[in-house]
DNA sequence: ATTATTGATTACCTTAAGGTAACTGATTAC
DNA sequence: GTAATCAGTTACCTTAAGGTAATCAATAAT
């Protein structure tokens, strides 16, 4: 009976990994801000968000379209522009994101005193 | 005017980062999982969570003590015990980590179909 | 005395994440 | 023709995270 209750615990996570693998990391919630304030561009979102690098910018890019946070769109025209836009169903991390803020805003008082 | 606007984005991120460094990771969910479930000695806690490593399980004790979700009590007696056990503050985590999960799941549907 | 258990620490190695910088190819401006 | 912009890609290097295994000190059981 304890390994089972033990077993549900861990599956109980997975989703868990899920979301951080998504939103985890250095960049990815940065990025998402950055096309949520209307940056389009690929040079556009690089320049907004201080330190990147184009080659993380562009792997990191691809692994949010895959996770339909992002719509990538090349309009065939004279400087061949790439456009990134947010998806609705990229708007529903805004109350996790928002719970992650929440959370460490009061840490802070938590850690380091008043 | 877009300068400070974007200096407002980026700080209100740093407490997300907070959180993710202190939540995000391989293994602090599980051990906060493993406490709260009521694992109180290292070797207890180690074999509970599969594949996790003796190093590993003491580095993140150690965070996670310094962030005050889980306490660390020497017991003097025969084979020297030491309790883990968990904070009631770690327990405002609960909100989050259900927030992770509840996203997560729906996530898998978004991506994988129904 | 030897072995086992508890709670770790240390040294060493592998893997993964991230950074640097050069380069492609297309087009437009000078 | 030279430089610059856009959207990347590629190769190479550094750092950080994580894993493996040996070891230590204390005590308890055999």
């Amino acid at each position: 009976m304890k390994k089972k209750e033990h077993k549900e615990c861990l599956s109980a996570l997975m989703p868990v990994r899920d979301t951080l693998d998504i939103i985890g990391g250095k960049w990815k919630i940065l990025i998402l801000i950055s096309v949520w304030e209307g940056n389009k561009h690929f040079r556009e979102i690089e320049r907004s968000i201080p330190k990147i690098s184009t080659k993380v910018l562009s792997k990191e890019l691809k692994e949010m379209e895959i996770n339909k946070l992002i719509t990538r769109t090349v309009v065939n025209g004279f400087p061949v522009r790439t456009e990134y836009t947010p998806t609705p169903y990229s708007k529903t991390l805004r109350k996790v994101i928002k719970e992650l803020q929440r959370w460490g805003l009061n840490h802070r008082k938590e850690v380091f005193g008043r």
